[in-house]
DNA sequence: TATTGTTATACTCTATAACTATA
DNA sequence: TATAGTTATAGAGTATAACAATA
């Protein structure tokens, strides 16, 4: 990712959340690209992969929902990663239309493989930052999307 | 746009900057379409023209590079603006291969007239921000991304 | 009737490379 | 040889609506 041209005047864009956030975003995501390299995954996929860890049998629908995506493209993420091995699929029976999501021994497995690249990518990607302000910028993001605060184990 | 259900365990994505980033941007363009609508921008576009009202001139490349948009792309919306009657395009003397960009009285017409919808949707997609917090949020942001401070006036 | 997942379609933004004209 | 813009193509992500099965 190139740098931004410091001779431009970004006029009212400065100022602007939605701005900010579009460069903060590319900057994460090629940040993202460049740890995660070789691991031949995409976030949208390890953000699937990390919920399904963390809720297993959790249904499609809220999954998709947790996530910010649609449906139908979750319908085809999950189908992929159902065809490549990784979720396996049940129908409950308290309610026939909805589907519970698991993973497999092999989901299981690439998450394992997946974690220690994306743990380590955490500093990395808030390189800019000091521990202070990185701790700080997380706590106003969540607070702005209406995200709870995760458990802090307390010594 | 949906809230997130709050059954679901993030896991180690409540602590991923991207992820936060992401979930912050969408909520920033549903809070960008909700403002603007009826208004008929793009965010790409309103960018590139308040960018246009701020640097009369700016070389198409450098505009571009500002906005992190690639080059085949903005030309297709610069092209998109000047067959609009938006923008004019002049050719500089000292290197005939670059271009550069100028609003036309119907681009500084466009820009007035969005201003106040963008200028009153600034509190609005801070909603769920004290003031402090908004600041602290913009700046952190800022220095993330490596942009440089707006000029402030100085009383 | 409403909801869950599915399918199909189209659109936007992006990524990439090849091309021109200039430097 | 390198750069600025253009053109063309392909892909990912998304939005939308219609549909079947179930509630």
């Amino acid at each position: 990712m190139t740098d931004l041209p410091d001779s431009v005047d970004y006029g009212p864009l400065s100022e602007s959340l939605g701005f900010l956030l579009r460069l903060s975003q590319l900057r994460a995501f090629a940040d993202f690209f460049d740890g995660m390299a070789g691991l031949d995954v995409h976030p949208g996929e390890l953000s699937v992969l990390l919920v399904l860890s963390a809720n297993p049998g959790i249904r499609q629908g809220v999954l998709a929902r947790a996530l910010t995506i649609k449906r139908a493209h979750m319908t085809k993420m999950v189908r992929a990663m159902e065809r490549d091995g990784l979720v396996s699929r049940t129908v409950p029976q308290d309610d026939r239309r909805a589907v519970e999501l698991w993973l497999t021994d092999t989901g299981h497995a690439r998450v394992a493989a997946l974690r220690p690249a994306f743990d380590t990518q955490q500093p990395r990607e808030t390189a800019r930052l000091t521990p202070d302000e990185t701790t700080t910028l997380k706590r106003l993001l969540r607070k702005h999307i209406g995200l709870k605060e995760p458990d802090t184990p307390c010594p």
